[in-house]
RNA sequence: GCCCCCAUCGUCUAGCGGCCCAGGACGUGGCCCUCUCAAGGCCAAAACAGGGGUUCGAUUCCCCUUGGGGGCACCA
């Protein structure tokens, strides 16, 4: 059962019905990562047959996703491949003639009950305490018969014909075997009255034809395991390996992420879905990190991680069955550990649309300078704007109070606003070490402490308290700037 | 109600019978460094759900209980 083949062939299968979630984004990366790691394919195919609950623009915005994470597929929409079409919508045909083999091999029959019928005897198998499943009375009805009422026009669904007795055992790769009674099991619908396959049809067919060695899904699939591990036998095709995927659990670890959660979370700056990730101004690179290790480790300290590390580390063996509770301030962290090991041009870069997207013109050239000091102290690139935005900004202002030196008179602190601008103008090489080394100097002639007159220089500079090192910023500002600045502040000092 | 899965610090996890009076990381607290904010350094508190077995020896294997999660659609 265990497949032997050492080029997996993974497919990450993805309905178009909503916004991509960190779930799915660390089931695509496992899927892409097991198949460089083992120099085989990543297959992307779109499952879109339940043609009711498509949402406009979600399969761009899964492209997009993924894109964005750098996950990117072999075959799929987009690259095509040799066992397209990609799309479910695109395959009807194929899953029709499947299911009628299943009918003609007796593994699946015509039903024709309506579903009034079929909710009634959902209720009364529940009123006796029986699990709520199909009571198989279209099960009898002949071929000959069905087609008949077929050509006559009734409505049918295609039922598969499941056991009533015995065990179904499923062999999951982190769990082992697990068995199931198969008078537990339904007659599921495997194709519905438009026509359509439902997933567990289409998408045996698909990985079958497909050529997929493994699949990799959430443990949700785990309960209908048995029904496809079923079809595959009845259609006498090689079984994939089997992986079911942890869940993933809201920040408490009690439940799974609720509409509720997801709003709230998006309210302290967070979000579970991939495409405000970036918004937020998360990196990629940390995203990955992040939910890599949601239920994947490597060795018992390890967790920096980049895409190419992770294609070299990955292995399905080392997967954690069991849930995992979504933790942002991990998030956070691998934030800020990868933003460090970016070089300041690409900080740079990565920085300035959050710039634009404040209306705010800095120059490339001017993130660049600040880049080092800023490498240390945020956590998302966002964070940039709020701490360096009075260095492009025309004005600035000040709380008058703000200006005053501490712990000395308000007179010596007018002497003392008015005399720094000198010492500013007096640099004439305009480095990050002249400038340091003539204020500090001027400091020490003075007998001032660093808090008295650097906290003083920083808030007439930027009219913020909280901004990279004083020297890094006056030298990024310029000297003209800087001095018109402390001019400013002076007039507003001499007013007190 | 029925079926299935899971179970180590608050959280993510290492551990696949003795290396473990349980290791790492995030977070938390303290100290040092310091021009703000960070970063960095050092230190601390913090876990094997409970009960039975198996074994010379269980966090590791088995069973039960409890707890948590998932599923029971003409959705995936």
């Amino acid at each position: 059962m265990i497949n032997e083949q050492t080029s997996y062939r993974v497919r990450f299968a993805p309905s178009p019905t909503g916004h991509v979630h960190l779930g799915s984004a660390r089931t695509a990366l496992y899927d892409y990562l097991i198949a460089k790691k083992t120099g085989g394919q990543f297959i992307l195919r779109i499952e879109d047959t339940d043609r009711k609950r498509l949402v406009e623009g979600a399969e761009e915005e899964l492209i997009n996703g993924l894109h964005w994470l750098g996950i990117d597929w072999d075959e799929g929409p987009l690259k095509g491949g040799p066992y397209g079409p990609y799309r479910q919508s695109e395959r009807k045909e194929i899953y029709q003639k499947y299911a009628r083999q299943l009918v003609e091999k007796g593994w699946a029959y015509y039903c024709f009950c309506s579903t009034v019928r079929l909710k009634q005897v959902r209720e009364e198998m529940q009123k006796q305490k029986q699990p709520p499943h199909y009571d198989g009375s279209c099960r009898t009805i002949s071929l000959e018969e069905a087609e008949k009422r077929i050509e006559n026009g009734e409505p049918y669904v295609i039922r598969f014909k499941t056991p009533k007795e015995g065990k179904t055992v499923v062999n999951d790769l982190l769990r082992g075997e697990i068995t199931f009674e198969n008078k537990n099991l339904d007659d599921y619908i495997i194709v519905k009255s438009d026509g359509w396959a439902l997933y567990h049809l289409a998408a045996t067919v698909d990985d079958h034809l497909m050529k997929i060695t493994h699949v990799i899904r959430g443990s949700e699939w785990l309960p209908t395991s048995p029904l496809h591990h079923l079809i595959w036998q009845a259609f006498e095709w090689n079984e994939p390996t089997w992986v079911h995927l942890s869940v993933f659990l809201k920040p408490s670890g009690k439940g799974k992420m609720s509409k509720r959660e997801a709003v709230q979370l998006s309210n302290d700056g967070y979000s579970i879905f991939i495409k405000d990730l970036e918004d937020l101004g998360y990196l990629p690179e940390a995203v990955n990190n992040w939910i890599a290790l949601m239920g994947w480790s490597y060795d018992d300290h390890t967790e920096y991680f980049t895409l190419d590390d992770l294609v070299e580390k990955f292995s399905l063996e080392k997967l954690n069955p069991s849930p995992a509770a979504i933790n942002f301030s991990k998030l956070d962290h691998f934030n800020k550990m990868h933003i460090k090991k970016l070089s300041e041009r690409e900080l740079a870069e990565r920085i300035s649309p959050f710039f634009k997207k404040n209306n705010i013109d800095a120059p490339i050239d001017q993130l660049e300078k600040i880049a080092p000091a800023l490498k240390e102290r945020i956590i998302t690139l966002d964070d940039s704007v709020e701490m360096c935005e009075f260095l492009f900004k025309e004005d600035i202002s000040h709380e008058p109070d703000a200006l005053l030196i501490r712990d000395i008179s308000l007179e010596r602190s007018k002497e003392i606003s008015e005399k720094v601008i000198e010492v500013v103008r007096s640099i004439e090489t305009w480095t990050l070490a002249s400038i340091e080394e003539q204020i500090t100097a001027y400091m020490e002639k003075e007998a001032l402490e660093p808090r008295q007159l650097l906290s003083y220089l920083r808030e007439a500079i930027s009219g913020q308290r909280i901004t990279p090192p004083l020297f890094d910023c006056m030298y990024v500002l310029g000297k003209e700037k800087t001095i018109s600045r402390l001019e400013g502040s002076r007039e507003i000092l001499a007013a007190l």
